[in-house]
DNA sequence: GGGCTCTTCGGTCGGGATAG
DNA sequence: CTATCCCGACCGAAGAGCCC
């Protein structure tokens, strides 16, 4: 066209209904229309000056994908997401199917705006759902869409942005004295079960690392754990036996002295020979399953009548790294015990410790206080 | 300017109820 | 007894912020 100087960014021209029309080339190199049309130039001009400035930047959107909607979308995610453990895979497709499908899947990406967002999550606590599984949802939703953003280029910006609502409210859990934890032992119905518990607590066991202790796994005078191996319940698979959860998980740990005569003697009256044995089987011979420990044991009603309602398997470990923690260890000793490669666990037990230091040391100036005033 | 701590984000395991 | 559903708690790596 004579007299036409190309334009440096996009397209223009007037349709017969004199409205203006822009096209651009995406970053895919393909030629778009913008979604409408402009009724003047200016407006069009504008139009292709923000669409530059964000292409530039790399925000930009393909208004095309933005028509998926957010389950299908999501469902696909996780499909394709690669090294998920089987046990987050159906974690994730529960939460999708439960929590978000039936709010925001029928939603197109595009129409996903911070504001369905944060109606979304104060429907679901409205229905009853609790902190901590909104929050699950919600940080599965957000992971979700942080790759349309990222790598899809489906979205321009995450709408997740509900401040704090990816928190999960921590609760306390109960601390178990030592003789607490020796009068659960004691109403073990019988005595192997007994030393589960006692080297669980004492050791600072995971339930999945103690039932996948094997004979070779402990020092023949019983003075050393090593654990290597921890089992998980997969739906459809059973059980199944792996490395410990994280890298910091497989350690040896030395046996207070107060347990280990009772693990010798467990081991010689009711371990198999060889090194591959099972410390705590189930009758079957095969690994022990948490329903049927609970169910066995009667654990709730257990738990109940010893004055310990509420009292969890999980916290015997607490129980167990809470003494430690007294002992005056650092967390850095403390973390290796308890198999952490993080140290905010830890530092939740040195924290509880610090606090019954303070409690003593009140008392103590109590009772200097009261000698002062004789 | 390198080592530390804190926060954010994504991911994994434990526990109880209940149906089979 | 096992399997599964539903929910709750816990953890690791990397990035952000901070302090010498």
């Amino acid at each position: 066209m004579a007299g036409k100087r190309r334009r440096r960014f996009g397209a223009m021209r007037k349709l017969p209904s004199g409205r203006y029309q822009v096209s651009y080339l995406g970053p895919d190199s393909k030629r778009r229309n913008a979604p409408e049309t402009f009724p003047n130039k200016t407006a069009a001009e504008q139009y292709l000056a923000r669409l530059e400035t964000t292409m530039m930047a790399g925000e930009w959107a393909d208004p095309a994908k933005a028509k998926i909607h957010v389950g299908d979308y999501a469902d696909q995610w996780i499909t394709q997401r690669p090294r998920l453990s089987p046990r987050t895979v159906d974690l994730y497709r529960w939460l999708l199917a439960k929590h978000i499908e039936p709010y925001v899947g029928r939603l197109p990406m595009g129409k996903l705006t911070p504001a369905a967002v944060r109606q979304w999550r104060v429907d679901l606590l409205a229905a009853g759902v609790s902190q901590t599984m909104a929050a699950k949802a919600y940080r599965l939703l957000r992971a979700v869409l942080n790759t349309a953003v990222d790598e899809d280029s489906i979205l321009v910006k995450n709408p997740c942005r509900v401040r704090g609502a990816d928190q999960e409210t921590p609760s306390e859990r109960p601390v178990l004295t030592v003789k607490q934890v020796f009068e659960l032992a004691d109403a073990m119905p019988v005595r192997r079960l007994r030393t589960l518990i006692l080297v669980t607590a004492f050791c600072t066991l995971r339930w999945g690392e103690v039932v996948a202790l094997r004979r070779g796994d402990v020092a023949p005078d019983g003075s050393r754990l090593h654990v290597r191996q921890a089992v998980t319940e997969v739906a459809r698979r059973g059980v199944v036996v792996g490395p410990p959860k994280s890298r910091a998980g497989v350690r040896t740990l030395i046996v207070p002295a107060a347990v280990r005569a009772e693990l010798v003697q467990h081991l010689e009256e009711w371990v198999d020979a060889g090194s591959e044995a099972l410390l705590f089987p189930a009758d079957n011979g095969k690994h022990m399953r948490r329903s049927n420990f609970s169910q066995r044991v009667k654990w709730t009603q257990l738990v109940t009548r010893l004055g310990m309602k509420g009292v969890h398997f999980h916290d015997l470990r607490h129980a167990g790294n809470i003494w430690v923690a007294r002992v005056g260890v650092s967390t850095k000793d403390l973390m290796a015990r308890m198999g952490h490669d993080d140290m905010r666990a830890a530092l939740i037990y040195q924290r509880a410790t610090q606090e019954a230091d303070q409690a003593i040391a009140d008392q103590l100036s109590k009772l200097a206080d009261e000698h002062r005033s004789d």
